[in-house]
DNA sequence: CCGTCGATGTACAACGTTGTAAAGCATGAG
DNA sequence: CTCATGCTTTACAACGTTGTACATCGACGG
């Protein structure tokens, strides 16, 4: 059963399985990659050596000859949010059911990073690259100095020369709203809202957050709208404790990520604040962490599959070239999942 | 302010740039790679062209002479896994202090995938695995075929010529468990066993709640040891659910991870049962969301940055040759955090 | 003024693969 | 028996890079 493999071989080469084999290397090449005119039996032979000498082709050399790696990169702000982690998983699939590999980066969100990934800090390695900025402006991306293809995923922050993916963000977040008017809330907070000019997220769920509360003849109250760092559990808590501190309580918060509403419920449980009683609270994003809290979490539910295929097929149009059109704008679907953060329903997991 | 680049320039060569700079092709590599011996003026006039042509040194010719991809690959069952994630994001960066870039795989904890994984389907593109598998026993890594070097992590499941990278599981679950014999509690179960006899994951922690239980003169009962068909919360909820419908409830359960716990937790809550008055919870791995759920969780909390770095620097030893030692066995730190889901003390986030 | 030495720059080969063009070789028609 | 035909196989070059060995040059000591 001891497979005898030739002694020092740290690689096998096209060379040593021709060697074996008594072909020339091409012969070999030709069997490996499944060409049509190899005689049966020469096929056979070449194969058994193949097979004993456990023969994998060299990726780089093929690189070489081919400029295609076959690896993609998928450039997100951080693995930790579970958002991107289950976007990734679904990039990842979608990316291997075309026989690529996708290699993840972590940008943090910072903009220094984020313009590394736009610059092609793996050129040469990667055929593509699908990016959700979160740093880099209109600017930034307008100044990018690599050619690879690139898709951007989330908002439209940019209408340059990028194909981009993404849900309808102001029509999402105004559902969001206008499911806790139709729940008789009427004093409506927001967490989320970003200081920074460039985050297309926020300016556009903070839109949508408006119109739903003007198309329903409520007032926007400034006072309610909560900035926060980041998107983390703890600026949901910290902005929420503001929220607390006001002079007339909120009955409702539209939080900007699911996240945030962690944070926030958290705090309102830690006040005694009943949610959704007193509060209720909706999310964005539908990570799977808000169907077990307590209560379970009320979110915009976006088709995170849908997304990562069309990114991914956008990406293979470009680069097998049989997509020349120019960008695409491309939108995928949502919905909104309730939950008992808003209707106080239990809804039971076991 | 526009560059003006070569026309047709999809990719810049070392040939490129020396034509330009009038110097050898190996001189612009020399000034590339900061060699020495290189005239000053020489080197700030190939410098220049450099800049201008915007020379992407190339990946894959590069590795074809050195062998070297820069490449390693972290092989995980599912990055959605919190632990997971946040382990990712540890080993990226112990990685990018090398100059590495990190390939991630989601096994899906899918044996054929795992094989994969091992058997170097990334053969040539990766210098080194760091692998934490979970459906892989002993007899899957012995009939390895690939010799890419491989540092394991989590439990040791196998004794064969593997670098290894953990914390003590049995002494961390015993911890676990004295913690809550050292709050009161005499009756406690545990959520996560694992029928399969791969598992070594749950073989330890289960060893080590055994061997709290002993040390504590109380009595092993088999009935409050739950198998789970994995690690998810919906695992944890309907295990939780079962134990609750025993004739002699628990008044404390040790879930095997995080998650595990979280589901626990959600369905005591939906039952009206008090967490901790009437049932204490410890996980283990510390996710994030642990100190955020209501109640916050105590867990076991690995210190994976230091299990992150241990891996990589083992990996590196093996790569450069320097380390030529038999498999090493290391072991990383961990500690007991304690929060409210066995104290009961309210912790604030806000 | 010559020989030597160090600093600087170059030509060449090789890494493993695959496209191209062409050579080898049966087979059957003429 | 010869030659065209079509299948099978091969030699060669090229992808972009870097290690090796060598060439060139100026300066310095003798």
């Amino acid at each position: 059963m001891t497979t005898k493999l030739p002694a020092g071989s740290g690689t096998v080469s096209l060379r040593d399985v021709a060697a074996r084999a008594g072909v020339s290397i091409k012969t070999v090449s030709n069997v490996v990659n499944g060409y049509a005119h190899v005689a049966p039996t020469t096929r056979a032979r070449v194969q058994s050596v193949l097979d004993e000498l456990n023969y994998r082709p060299n990726l780089a050399a093929r690189t070489l000859r081919s400029a295609r790696t076959g690896l993609i990169a998928l450039a997100v702000p951080e693995l930790d949010f579970p958002y991107f982690a289950e976007l990734a998983r679904h990039v990842v699939q979608a990316a291997e059911s075309r026989g690529w590999t996708v290699l993840i980066d972590q940008t943090d969100g910072q903009l220094d990073r984020e313009r590394q990934v736009m610059d092609g800090i793996r050129a040469h390695l990667i055929d593509g690259v699908i990016f959700s900025p979160l740093a880099a402006g209109r600017s930034d991306l307008a100044a990018r100095g690599d050619r690879t293809p690139m898709v951007l995923l989330g908002e439209r922050v940019y209408d340059g020369p990028f194909d981009h993916v993404a849900i309808d963000n102001v029509a999402a977040a105004q559902m969001a709203v206008e499911h806790l008017i139709a729940l008789g809330r009427r004093r409506i907070g927001a967490i989320g809202e970003q200081d920074r000019p460039t985050s297309g997220t926020a300016r556009l769920r903070a839109r949508g957050y408006m119109r739903g509360l003007t198309a329903a003849g409520l007032p926007v109250d400034p006072g309610v709208v909560m900035s926060t760092e980041s998107y983390h559990r703890a600026d949901g808590a910290r902005a929420m404790t503001e929220l607390l501190a006001l002079d007339r309580p909120v009955d409702a918060v539209f939080c900007f990520n699911d996240l945030l509403a962690l944070g926030a419920i958290r705090v309102l449980h830690e006040r005694g604040v009943r949610v959704p009683q007193d509060v209720a609270v909706v999310g964005f994003d539908d990570i799977e962490d808000g169907s077990y809290s307590t209560p379970s979490l009320t979110t915009v539910r976006p088709d995170k599959q849908r997304i990562a295929r069309l990114a991914v097929d956008l990406l293979a149009g470009r680069l097998d070239g049989s997509d020349t059109a120019r960008p695409r704008e491309l939108s995928a679907p949502f919905e909104l999942a309730v939950r008992e953060s808003t209707t106080g329903a239990v809804h039971r997991v076991a």
